[in-house]
DNA sequence: CTCTCGATGCGCT
DNA sequence: GCGCATCGAGAGA
């Protein structure tokens, strides 16, 4: 299928966030296409959104998220994991869209050898229902901060849309300012999410 | 299922 | 130093 194109990730970030659900996404590894279709979305705003890293400026670790659309922004956090966003809008937006979570539907073995927790096999519905979880699983690691995800590393192709009945809308997860915004996409009940809304 | 808590490196005040 | 766009272990229900 069609890597999605620069155009895609141009559009305001609230748009990309929400249709990126239901794309797949592809991490080509040592020969082996390690993939899965997205099932939950964070926008990051820019520089006057209080919890994202754009707070910082462009010269920033965030650097990434002022660049062009289309490329990746991979940051390390708590010590130990990574998160992994899409650069969208124009060049200096500092706009982004994190991942969240994916359905695994490629090289499973794979990621399981990758999460290597230990010698007990991780359930398929927690392998990737996580920002931290998913980088671990498709090997995503600052190396691959600023790639251009219409490269040949990783990239997101167009999968099956989501319909509007089965998008839903909350607060971002993980944060302790900018809550009052509805800006955390996610399928309605797929079951490879990474926190259950609480009304 | 839910909750609490510690691990662990680093960017920023 | 502090706080973090997180996660898993362990305890309790």
């Amino acid at each position: 299928m069609a890597k999605l194109s620069r155009d895609f990730y141009a559009q305001p970030t609230l748009e990309v966030a929400r249709h990126l659900l239901g794309q797949r996404l592809v991490r080509q590894l040592d020969g082996q296409r390690l993939s899965g279709l997205i099932t939950e979305t964070e926008a990051y705003m820019g520089p006057t959104d209080v919890a994202s890293h754009a707070k910082h400026g462009p010269a920033s670790r965030a650097a990434p998220m002022f660049g062009e659309p289309g490329h990746a922004y991979v940051y390390f956090t708590y010590g130990m994991y990574h998160c992994f966003n899409t650069v969208t809008e124009a060049v200096g937006s500092g706009t982004g869209v994190l991942i969240r979570a994916i359905e695994p539907t490629e090289g499973i073995a794979t990621m399981q050898r990758l999460r290597q927790l230990s010698e007990t096999v991780i359930p398929e519905h927690k392998l990737t229902n996580g920002p931290g979880k998913l980088c671990q699983a498709l090997a995503i690691t600052r190396e691959l901060n600023g790639v251009d995800l219409l490269g040949s590393e990783l990239w997101i192709e167009q999968a099956e849309p989501i319909v509007d009945e089965a998008a839903r809308q909350t607060a971002r997860v993980g944060i302790s300012q900018g809550r009052e915004h509805q800006w955390r996409f996610y399928i309605a009940n797929s079951r490879f999410i990474s926190a259950h809304p609480k009304y």
